[in-house]
DNA sequence: TTTAATTCCGTGCACGGTAACGGAAAAAAA
DNA sequence: TTTTTTTCCGTTACCGTGCACGGAATTAAA
């Protein structure tokens, strides 16, 4: 055996007096086993510490688990991509252990697409779920059917309440936000600041930045009452208005010194920025990006808190794999990870 | 098998008209094979891309692989009491895999102690190693050995020069350096500088700060020329002429308002700068040790930068396990891993 | 050419679990 | 009580490799 003295369900046959196939059967629970049978072994299986070997399982199960993955459809340079990146790390990690993914896109602004994505993964009967929920209600009606089959699920980037997932990966979002002031009023001299938010499409149903939004409120009422925080709307699709929206707000308020998003659309607005040097004297925005980490280590971006996506659903793909493979539970079921600050000094390690 | 139709050695012995015997023979080239089959079996494997099944291989194996790692000895809040954190993840991740790790310890001011440390090592003839290489003479011959074994093995923290190592896990010291300075320099106030060392022994044959040094001094010279930075050089074992040193320097040097340390043991001067408030306006670290992120949380320290010996180890442990249970090779030979920037309001997330 | 020594190779069991199959035992129906 | 059904359990054939053992084939020695 592995560890050298390791017992195996031939040691709990024998001690409990049955067979290694009544074993196996209460080892996965699938029924046909008396009560007292399952008391006995249960007790049995407790007493020696019993561990199954996963060799022998995965050798002798022969066909490989799979983790289906929910997400949104997404271009190349997107928050999302940076997702399908850990997907790839992930793989690396757990593919060796005979475990496959599959992800299952939808349409981002589309619930009935979304809706089609859940029916597409439960036909495929996984071994586990990961999900970044984007519309509450029927990422609901899908984790309960999930439950119904014991299907373990994951969340990342945004939790549900819900009683059944068996972890979360994502952002203390509030401290995101506090986060993002501190590191944006550092050099002590904001007195009017721009925040430049995204139009929402109104289908949407969450949006995420909302407490992010507030926990920067709330540094900045602290730390600087005086301080003046103006927003402005720009559309993504847009590039040319959002210019002329900019051009029009600094004519407005020349003073305007200090600028934050707070979605990983910084790269929106770095064309002008860059069209415009030392107008704007420090920016911060989120989410490592190619273009957002460019702009970074040209200068153009003070500061960006990466949230790391790829990490979130790494580890939520590796959790689902210890659980599956090992049965092991996640230490922690909320995971909130680590905000990183990156400037152009530390960026490249990242 | 796991992926459905992976050819076995089964596959390989039919069509080279040769017994598994055979074909496992050539597979662990132990002999006993005519140089005709040989050629043949290896044809065969190649033309069918044969790849062993990992489980399988160690399901029969039977014994564990045993991981040694060769560490100093240390106190519990330490920069190595961290890496021992690492090894502890990492055995919860490849201990499933049936490896077992073992830790070698010895004295960080003697070279015999080390040199015992590795006689003991090789002895116990381990499937890998991993070493955060101090004494760089008596390191090189420890590496030839195990080269000469073929027994893989990888660096972390400090890199030695070397052609044999399977991977590096660290900072990059220059980087960090220059890092530190900016983080330093943020407020843009910095006109005098200290910077607080420890007193070496002098036995030690490497100083892992002197390049960190370079990167900072960089920095400043063609950021803040005009700044001024003086160096104190302190006891780590004398806690009370630490204290009466730096009452004098700032006796001498009142200006002084910034503070910076290259190693972990900034928690060092934490009590003298929470008995003047006020006196230093900003101080950065290195490294995520308990008393250092207490400190953060109050305040009386800027800024770290986390260097996570622990994720240094433990992906080494775990590049070193994946290239002997599955015969990877680690993507990056030498992987310069990030430098956290850690302030009081990520911190909590470390 | 016979015998002894080598070299080479096939067979078979073990590793720890999975799951299909079929039959014994117990419970329900007749 | 006999027959049928249901519940429960043991047996067995794998999964893909590793390795010991013994025998066949080849070569060397007699």
């Amino acid at each position: 055996m592995i560890q050298s003295e390791k017992p195996t369900i031939m040691d709990i046959a024998r001690l409990s007096g049955l067979s290694k196939g009544t074993v196996d059967r209460v080892l996965h629970n699938r029924g046909e086993v008396s009560k007292k049978s399952y008391d006995k072994v249960m007790a049995v299986i407790k007493e020696l510490g019993y561990e199954p070997n996963v060799y022998a399982s995965l050798l002798a199960r022969g066909v490989p688990h799979r983790i289906a993955i929910l997400i949104p459809e997404h271009g190349p340079e997107s928050f999302w991509a940076l997702a399908e990146e850990g997907i790839a790390k992930a793989v690396e990690k757990v593919g060796p252990l005979g475990i496959v993914t599959e992800v299952y896109d939808y349409n981002q602004r589309d619930a009935a697409s979304f809706r089609q994505a859940c029916s597409r993964l439960l036909e495929s009967e996984p071994s586990g779920v990961v999900v970044a929920p984007m519309f509450g209600f029927d990422t609901q009606i899908l984790t309960s059917t999930l439950r119904e089959r014991s299907i373990p699920y994951v969340f990342f980037d945004t939790k549900q309440d819900d009683e059944g997932y068996l972890a979360y990966f994502g952002l203390p979002e509030y401290k995101s936000g506090y986060l993002c002031a501190d590191q944006l009023t550092l050099d002590k001299s904001a007195a009017e600041v721009l925040l430049v938010r995204v139009k929402r499409d109104p289908l949407r149903q969450s949006d995420p930045t909302v407490i992010r939004r507030a926990g920067f409120m709330d540094y900045m009422s602290e730390h600087y009452p005086g301080c003046i925080v103006r927003t402005l709307f720009i559309d993504p699709y847009d590039p040319e208005r959002t210019d002329q929206e900019l051009d029009e707000f600094f004519d407005a308020f020349p003073g305007t010194t200090h600028m934050a998003m707070f979605n990983s659309r910084i790269h929106l607005i770095v064309p002008w920025l860059e069209r415009h040097p030392g107008r704007v004297t420090r920016v911060v925005g989120f989410d490592n990006l190619k273009p957002n980490m460019a702009a970074l280590s040209r200068g153009t971006v003070s500061v960006l808190i990466a949230q790391h996506p790829d990490e979130q659903v790494s580890l939520g793909i590796q959790a689902l794999s210890d659980h599956i493979v090992f049965g092991k539970q996640p230490v922690r079921r909320d995971n909130y990870m680590h905000m990183d600050i990156l400037t152009r000094y530390n960026a490249e390690y990242y």
